[in-house]
DNA sequence: TTGTATGCGTTATCAG
DNA sequence: CTGATAACGCATACAA
């Protein structure tokens, strides 16, 4: 099998030195003539050019890594989709690990990374607050870094969210439209600043209907694990609560919430309507399908890639952006009827 | 900040010439105390080598390509996890395509990735006929393939898979000792190799029992999408069957079969037991969960990403691997009660 | 506008 | 067993 075409090999062929092939691929100044020229050459040959050459001497890694709680879950798949759009246009390649790849919670892969300067860039996907370290070093080590949708905000990163405060005051009106007139939240962890904000804009929507969500009707689940939603159920159908909806910090505690409902024979949306965030493609796997808010994962996750390299390539970026998020309307909500669970 | 240690660094510091630190690296033959000097030389300087200058030389692009359906959809987000440890181990990357991005079927990049010589390797996941040419283009490109649960077999690539016929077997067994008598089976694709070899399976093992399963009890969805389950259950359920227990040919479509079932209002297991493939996450969404055939995908991952890595280092390998699975019993099959649907 | 020369950090070959 | 030296394929400063 013949050697593939270098720089070298499409110069010779074009009668023109290897640094004028190099100026015309990276688009700088070249004569018209030289240029069509080297546009037929380069298609002849069916040349194209070594990536791991060029990133040695650009002093560049052609590879960006990607820190995620846990890749199980259907929030990261679709952020997935996103990277790998937006990556393989871009030439650029991927490192991915979840912290807890080996059920216990390990950063070492990533301080690895930083540390032997494995990565371009580094994307963490809903952080946490213990990730916090990793993150510093990463920007120490001056790797550029974007959050999506980060527990806390983070300084000299750029921050990938959606506007929770809005989303729930679209969830608020939702609910509101049905005639529900109790609604109770339960969240995923106290602090983190999803569950904050969705509870802030369900409050500030419900009121401005009229409706009051007062700390009665206000609790948490201590984490986004489906696991603990069920547990929270188990407590929430025991005693009676006058509550006709309830709207949960996110879809993985709202399918898990809705499982242990139907197990104990609640009716839903007849006894109580359900309402999660981030629209998960399990919400249609359920019957009833849950209701839920979508955060644009892929967009998100696009504008994530876009921004790592806008800043490897010197391009300087603002610091925040946030996407809205869009109602879907599924079974799992419906009109206010009775007083429930009774 | 300071540049970072090169292999002349640590060559001078030691007090030798680049190359022996280079065979150092490479575990060739150096002297005992040649070899703890650069030990220690290596620790003071916090030397890692450069994995792009190693693959420059080497001809490598330390990066191998990974090509699904759809990134949807959980089998594959189980795959990774195998690939994402294994390839962390192994210092390399990933380049990530589903050839339905756009949302039409493409199998353009991967060609690109074939024809640029992007990839040291290439994964495939499950792939259907239609994939056929692309794989044979990276075999006759030289590049290795490994195929995790194929369409069908290949020659010259690796392939990864479960041995669905014992699966179906297994599921048989299950079935027969909850005392169903009377066993349909709705597979996916007709020429599936999946579908094929889990229907035999099923068949051998329902008729070790004296069970028959004849071809009026079979039946196809004719893709693997849950969509294609929901109007099969639409049908199924109009005219009366006297059947106890349904085996689906994966999780997705009997997910799918479920939903609709349920929305239909038929109890599961109590009018119906309902069986599937592959133990997605989903399966622990769902009320009532639905009882599945596990394949080990981590270990498939992990499996596919080492023998492609073995062939890039010369090592040969034997071409094919099949795992066990094993039956996950969930609350979608319980015992034979009365005949179902009425 | 284009050509020349040099370096990016390794590995491999071949003497010593 | 170890040390020079030549690639690997490209980008850039500088000279022309």
């Amino acid at each position: 099998m013949a050697r593939r075409p270098t720089i070298l090999t499409v110069a010779e062929k074009a009668g023109v030195a290897p640094s004028t092939v190099s100026r015309y691929l990276n688009e700088h100044y070249v004569s018209k003539e030289v240029r069509k020229r080297l546009a037929e050459v380069i298609k002849d040959l069916g040349y194209s050019r070594s990536a791991t050459a060029r990133n040695l001497v650009l002093q560049r890694k052609g590879c960006i890594g990607v820190m995620v709680d846990s890749t199980e879950g259907s929030w990261f798949n679709q952020l997935l989709t996103g990277l790998e759009e937006e990556l393989t246009n871009l030439d650029t390649s991927l490192m991915l690990t979840s912290l807890e790849l080996a059920g216990r919670y390990d950063p070492a892969i990533v301080y690895k990374w930083i540390h032997e300067q494995r990565i371009d860039g580094l994307i963490v996907a809903k952080s946490q607050r213990r990730e916090r370290p990793i993150v510093q070093a990463a920007i120490e080590a001056g790797i550029p870094v974007a959050m999506i949708g980060p527990f806390e905000t983070v300084e000299h990163a750029q921050i990938v969210r959606c506007n929770n405060i809005d989303g729930g005051v679209t969830v608020a009106n939702h609910l509101a439209d049905l005639g529900h007139k109790r609604v109770a939240f339960v969240g995923g962890p106290r602090q983190s600043i999803d569950t904050r904000h969705r509870l802030r804009g369900l409050q500030e929507g419900l009121s401005a209907r009229g409706i009051p969500l007062n700390n009665g009707l206000i609790s948490y689940c201590g984490s986004y694990e489906a696991q603990a939603a069920r547990s929270y159920a188990e407590e929430f159908f025991r005693r009676p609560r006058k509550v006709t909806a309830i709207v949960v910090g996110n879809d993985a505690l709202a399918l898990g919430f809705m499982r242990r409902a139907l197990f104990l024979g609640i009716r839903i949306p007849q006894d109580l309507s359900v309402v999660g965030f981030d629209n998960i493609p399990e919400c249609d796997v359920m019957w009833p399908g849950l209701t839920s808010m979508a955060q644009p994962m892929r967009e998100m996750g696009r504008e994530a890639c876009r921004r790592i390299l806008d800043v490897i390539d010197g391009r300087n970026q603002s610091q925040n952006i946030e996407y809205p998020m869009t109602l879907v309307v599924r079974e799992s909500t419906g009109p206010a009827a009775g007083v429930s669970p009774e």
